[in-house]
RNA sequence: GGUGCCAUAGCUCAGAUGGUAGAGCAACGGACUGAAAAUCCGUGUGUCCCUAGUUCGAUUCUUGGUGGCACCA
């Protein structure tokens, strides 16, 4: 049986270099769950691994489709089961890495079987902007009283999403959600990247500041005429649209990337504290990494 | 050097005729099953510059400092 090892960790704090090293290692695949670096348009605002890294192994999932066909958890978890399937075939390790908590527990996890309606999403999205969430909610709490009680009813997402799923499944959602974990053929190991709070901001905004740099601004006002495509609502491209209005100064542009980037770190380290089997490490521990993984496949752990 | 004004949260500031204080932003914490770098929720974190007085009680009033700003030299 194959082993997937699992590299998180906030934006920034070095994931692609880790995945990079250990994959140079074990002369393995890299597969990346980052919901951003999907896309080929988005190259500098999502840093996407260096031509270093990419080259020290097979990236799959990197700039590999366009904005205009976004890929959602679903999906995602469907396409790389597949591709992991093709990949243990010939590899008895394979590295995942990314920031998208969610997208990397689809794979490991699995997500429920689910139903998805752009139609009838569009429906409540046109119901929403006119006549606000209430008739949602309404709606929602006929059809679903249970998962009425539990769902967070301030939020239009969470909301119409529940509401989707029983109208696009004709059952109630709270019956479809089972909070199983999926059977996986490959075993997993997960590990994180963390270095002290105050550092992992700077690197993020050294960062940002080099995105700059490398031309991020052009790079969003080419894609401007897209901006309403899901992907581009990124940290990074966001607040250069705003530039572009005349919303924001230059410089009020670059400090709202960077704040953005923190909260946006700070949000992925949440995601990763409710994993209780989390090992974490510096970003230079690659000796500590390999070490660990060695003891954990022996069952030394 | 003189005179005046100011000093309160990380920042910009409000405030109480004396009973240890609150807004915005930031920050921090949390949620998360096909929009997830998205979306949403929660939380004031404080030697009220220092000192000595007056007072039952001073961040508030008074004295003397210190720092900043402005004007005059």
């Amino acid at each position: 049986m194959g082993r997937l090892v699992v590299i998180q960790g906030a934006t920034a704090a070095g994931k692609s270099a880790v995945a990079a090293s250990l994959a140079l290692g074990y002369q393995c695949p890299v597969v990346s769950c980052d919901s951003r670096q999907f896309y080929r348009e988005m190259t500098i605002g999502t840093a996407v691994p260096s031509p270093e890294e990419l080259a020290a192994a097979t990236h799959y999932f990197i700039q590999d489709r366009s904005i205009e066909e976004p890929l959602s958890a679903g999906a995602y978890e469907q396409e790389a089961l597949v591709l992991l399937e093709k990949l243990f075939a010939h590899h008895s390790t394979v590295i995942l890495v990314g920031g998208s908590g969610l997208f990397a527990d689809a794979l490991v996890y699995g997500l429920d079987p689910l139903p998805t309606s752009e139609t009838i999403r569009g429906e409540l999205n046109t119901i929403y902007e006119r006549d606000g969430l209430a008739p949602i909610l309404e709606a929602l709490r006929m059809a679903d009283p249970v998962h009425y009680n539990l769902v967070d009813r301030q939020n239009p997402l969470r909301v119409i999403r529940a509401l989707e799923v029983c109208r696009a499944s004709g059952m109630p959602y709270s019956n479809l959600r089972t909070a199983r974990h999926a059977t996986r053929p490959f075993s997993v190991v997960r590990l994180a990247v963390d270095m002290p709070r105050e550092e992992l901001y700077h690197r993020i905004n050294s960062r940002v500041e080099q995105m700059v740099h490398r031309g991020l601004e052009d790079e969003a006002r080419a894609l401007i005429a897209q901006r309403h495509l899901a992907p581009l609502r990124t940290v990074g491209y966001s607040e250069f649209f705003d530039y572009f209005d005349g919303k924001l100064s230059k410089e009020a542009t670059i400090d709202k990337i960077k704040q953005n980037t923190r909260n946006y770190a700070k949000r992925q380290l949440t995601w990763l504290r409710r994993e209780r089997d989390l090992r974490y490490f510096a970003p230079s521990d690659i000796e500590q990494i390999v070490q660990w993984l060695e003891n954990s496949t022996h069952g030394i752990i």
